[in-house]
DNA sequence: CGCCACATTGAAACACTTCAAAGTCGGTGG
DNA sequence: CCACCGACTTTGAAGTGTTTCAATGTGGCG
């Protein structure tokens, strides 16, 4: 894969930035994307404190965003997926708060943003479109949060499958069969649970013939009992 | 207070979105904001389902976000204070996917999102601010996926109350003694916990000579100790 | 005054965590 | 090529914080 895939030519473009713009803009975008080299996994893409320069579309691979609170823990917030911008938030503060590193190897797109809010005074579609991403994200959080809330283990990792579930088939793959990019130690702390819970459903979640799962690789056998037992769909 | 006070006059505009624009360009935003008829406690600004036209900037009083969920349960999204912007989240899907309900009499601005869009597209700075602003809504978000991870409900407790002490600061109110204006059943849904654990917690703080607690009356006596509890300090 | 919604308190139940140990996988070097 | 190492995962048993259930207390308002 070359590292100057054009905009044009990203077989993601159709649920990236440049859906909002038309044809004849789209160079405009694409000459201010930087495409770097590719992260390896456990590289960060930026670390919590750097200067906020960039927002990120990621290309190919997964990337897990965390912050490491006073007392030295870290906290798993998201999970990002081919097609997905990372790294919005830290707009407001000029740095960012989170750290951003990969799960395996991963290629982004770098959007400087002063850049791209100087395009999206030019192109309104644009800038509408950003402000929806970050609607979306925004929506994707207040789901998170009910889910937390409401605290049943088994709703959380049920939801947790079925997000990854639609957010690949959105990239046009397979809904049913696919692989985990994050460990289990990053599955329960981003849903707020320990290691051996989330282990713990994921073989009875098989042994009702729910799910299959070996390792990283998981089949969904039984969506709607999947459904019934959690909902969400999302995250940005 | 009369419905039509000029952004130039508001109190709130040092934290509002007057922030961004300078004193020239003021008068146009002035002039796309609604300034409607007082809601009373209780009665809704949107539903989940109304289309999305506009979002809206809390004058006096305050506001409590909630989604119901397919089994019918409520889940309390977010608590919103004078001088904070309420409704982002339906931009990405055209509707609203909240609802909004005041829990005391409230006065709000409505802004009507495409003249905004519009305005933005002309005044870079208000663009900026608005970015920002979603960014810092994103940004509480994961603070408050790191509060109800890690799980102790002390910590959540204590986290909302400094979180309302600093918002209430930042308008120019005391940080140590104020009303809360949701019920022990609205913090207990929005932090995830019952309302027995919350009244508990409440009392055991007056014990440790951390807080006073009057039914919504709050003094926070030691705020190290609470801090040390849990940290949060936000929540745009 | 008495009702109703809200808040507090106690006791029992339970889901999840913690602690402990064994099992599995992938990679590296002998 | 196989053995061994470390990181990750699974499984079991005991412990605990929070929930649930039940009852009592409180405050505002018709």
């Amino acid at each position: 894969m070359s590292r100057h895939v054009s905009c044009n030519d990203c077989s993601l473009s159709p649920i990236c930035l440049p859906l909002a713009v038309a044809p004849a803009q789209l160079n405009e975008l694409d000459n201010i994307i930087h495409r770097g080299r590719p992260l390896r996994r456990g590289e960060h893409l930026y670390r919590a404190a750097d200067t906020f320069t960039a927002v990120f579309a990621v290309r190919s691979g997964a990337l897990k965003t965390y912050v490491i609170s006073d007392e030295g823990e870290e906290q798993v917030t998201g999970f990002y997926l081919p097609g997905e911008i990372v790294g919005m938030d830290g707009i407001s503060t000029a740095h960012h708060i989170s750290n951003a590193k990969a799960l395996e190897t991963a290629t982004v797109c770098e959007i400087p943003f002063h850049r791209l809010e100087e395009l999206s005074q030019k192109i309104p579609s644009l800038q509408h479109h950003f402000f929806s991403l970050m609607s979306e994200e925004i929506r994707a959080d207040r789901e998170l949060h009910r889910l937390l809330s409401k605290k049943s283990a088994d709703d959380r990792v049920a939801s947790l499958l079925l997000s990854l579930s639609a957010r690949n088939q959105r990239r046009g793959l397979s809904a049913t069969v696919f692989r985990l990019p994050m460990s289990r130690y990053d599955i329960a702390n981003y849903l707020g649970l320990a290691v051996e819970t989330v282990s713990r459903i994921f073989t009875r979640f098989q042994q009702q013939h729910m799910l299959k799962v070996n390792g990283r690789e998981v089949e969904i056998c039984d969506r709607p009992a999947l459904c019934g037992q959690g909902r969400l769909q999302e995250e940005a």
